[in-house]
DNA sequence: CGTCGTTTCCGAAACGTTTCGGATTAAGGG
DNA sequence: CCCTTAATCCGAAACGTTTCGGAAACGACG
């Protein structure tokens, strides 16, 4: 391994004038820097990350615990967050561990392992629950770290996008094109993200006037058979609903299933809107017809997500802290005017 | 945090011995060494991984790179791979960084800039080519590997199945229900994998007397739409195969889609096998009749592969090297006798 | 000629750990 | 009572880097 000691006596400098020379400091003579940086090259001088990381309590290796699940689906999400996220820290400059914790291991744990132990600089946390263990964790800790989503019980920096608008807009759409009986599938009370788009779908009924008892809200675990198996429900109901919102495509997949099954025609028997996440690896479902609604590509969130972690971590970049993503709506071809 | 200075200042014993207590040597008596793990729990030291790092070279971290695919099926495969890895590792006490390379990234300059950096003590390879850059680059710079997989041409730690009894196997079942014509769908000549399970089936030709001409050999990228294209190529062809043999279940998926389309019963009008991976994450999709052919479980290779590396890193640790894992056969319902 | 500021450099300490070589003590054997 | 041995302990150096506090050289200025 070629060290800056071994630069040092090539040229006869001293370790410290040559660390400040690769610094870029200001008190090197530029011509010494550019024997340095000469030397540097020609010796395959490569900085040690190892000493470099203990001297500065800086390692450039941020981590994310994901817990082992087994429901296979959900995996789709998962591995448009890992490759997504892991790329994005590539290309900033920052290792990413990745920590698949065992499906009995405690993930609050984890995190503290990982963080006292040193060597590492940050976290990204997904998936928040309400009161979430782990965030309250590394707060407590003081490790910097930036969540995907958000924690309304507790203080922290987070990326997100305004899902009380997911829930008023797709609400708002459906209402003006005469739709009164809505039903809207998402995922459990527990989650923030769904709390905000209830909130939403409430406030679009009041600003027609109506009475949001005419919408029907129902959690569930937010994947296909879960989402056909509601619809399937709910359409062979007395009152069956009018138009019914998937709080994703897995979701609305389910629906399109559920639909066919009872024989039902989309957009002109029963209107469909999901929020679409926009998942670039697993896109090859096409709904027909298509599918209109929100969406937000998941994709853009790790740009935000890394970008903010890194400012948090390097104290000499200045950057965004907080981050509400833009939210784009498509019309689609799954709903159509109702004349009930 | 809390240091060996801490808990050797709070016991007024040296740093040395409060070390060499916690890290179970011999010179030390019994009773100190109890009061030392009583003051480290009781103050809550954890040893600081990056100085350990620095002074053993050693930092228990291991990395694997992959180039950001696009392609949404082969992300199946690679889901299950980081997260069986990352597991895996996990598991056994090591931190697995995952380095998603850009599409236009140099991969083999990747695997020096890690490791050259230090800090990481250990690679994982994937899908090796033949020749592949970057078994070379590792071996060159002597870092610690294991490969899933293997390249012929070079000498390497590996952790793979026995492709030569994959290609024989399936090959042989076919040719005993009197199979002559079979078509057999795998990935390019590039890939050892490929012409090991070629190979096989040319013996198992051999081993029935009969003339492997018969055969018909199809590189493709193992992926369902190229599976169902290739199939329905040979599927309409004047002398059409009696039996496919499918690389993987997403090549058999296409060749189902196929025969569906041209109106081929399975197991009646074509018989398929297909080599199972076993893939635990998309597992959904079921097979009607259900497939037969080799198995072999991709998560189990995940342990061999770690444990391998594990023991390459630490040298008092003696595991096992190269490793070749067992592989299954199911009849399933999918492949009939052929009268022709 | 002394003082001051600027430029360019360097020694030494520090980060937290491991480990080499030796020091101290007590017990046992003659 | 001295010598050897074993059992415990400790100081100091080292890993490679960054950085604090100065030092040396030099010209400018009074």
């Amino acid at each position: 391994m070629v060290t800056l000691k071994d630069i040092s006596r090539d040229l006869g400098l001293s370790v410290t004038q040559v660390s400040r020379a690769l610094g870029g400091h200001a008190d090197v003579n530029a011509q010494t820097r550019k024997r340095v940086r000469a030397a540097a090259d020609r010796l395959g001088y490569r900085p040690n990350a190892v000493a470099r990381g203990l001297k500065t309590g800086r390692s450039g290796i941020v981590a994310m615990v994901v817990s082992g699940t087994r429901t296979p689906e959900a995996s789709a999400h998962l591995l448009e967050i890992v490759m997504g996220l892991s790329a994005e820290f590539s290309r900033i400059g920052l290792r990413f561990v990745l920590h698949v914790a065992q499906p009995d291991e405690d993930t609050v744990r984890l995190h503290e392992d990982l963080f006292l132990a040193g060597g590492i600089d940050g976290f990204i946390v997904i998936s928040p629950q309400k009161s979430d263990p782990r965030i309250a964790a590394l707060t407590r800790m003081g490790a910097a770290f930036v969540v995907h989503g958000r924690d309304p019980d507790q203080a922290h920096v987070h990326v997100d996008i305004d899902n009380f608008e997911v829930g008023r807009r797709m609400t708002d759409h459906l209402l003006r094109l005469g739709h009164r009986r809505i039903a809207f599938l998402t995922a459990g009370d527990n989650t923030f993200f769904s709390r905000e788009r209830v909130r939403g779908l409430k406030r679009a009924y009041a600003d027609h006037g109506l009475d949001a008892g005419m919408a029907r809200v129902v959690g569930l675990p937010m994947i296909a058979p879960e989402g056909q198996r509601a619809a399937s429900t709910l359409l062979s109901s007395k009152q069956r609903p009018t138009a019914i919102i998937a709080g994703n495509t897995l979701l609305a997949r389910g629906v399109y299933r559920a639909a066919a099954m009872h024989g039902l025609q989309i957009p002109c028997d029963l209107s469909v809107l999901a929020h679409d996440d926009d998942l670039e690896l697993f896109a090859t479902d096409t709904f027909d017809p298509p599918i209109g609604g929100t969406f937000a590509p998941l994709s853009q969130a790790w740009v935000s997500v890394a970008d903010t972690l890194q400012t948090m971590i390097e104290p000499e970049k200045e950057g965004l802290k907080h981050r509400i993503l833009p939210l784009g709506f498509q019309i689609g071809g799954s709903a159509k005017s109702n004349s009930d």
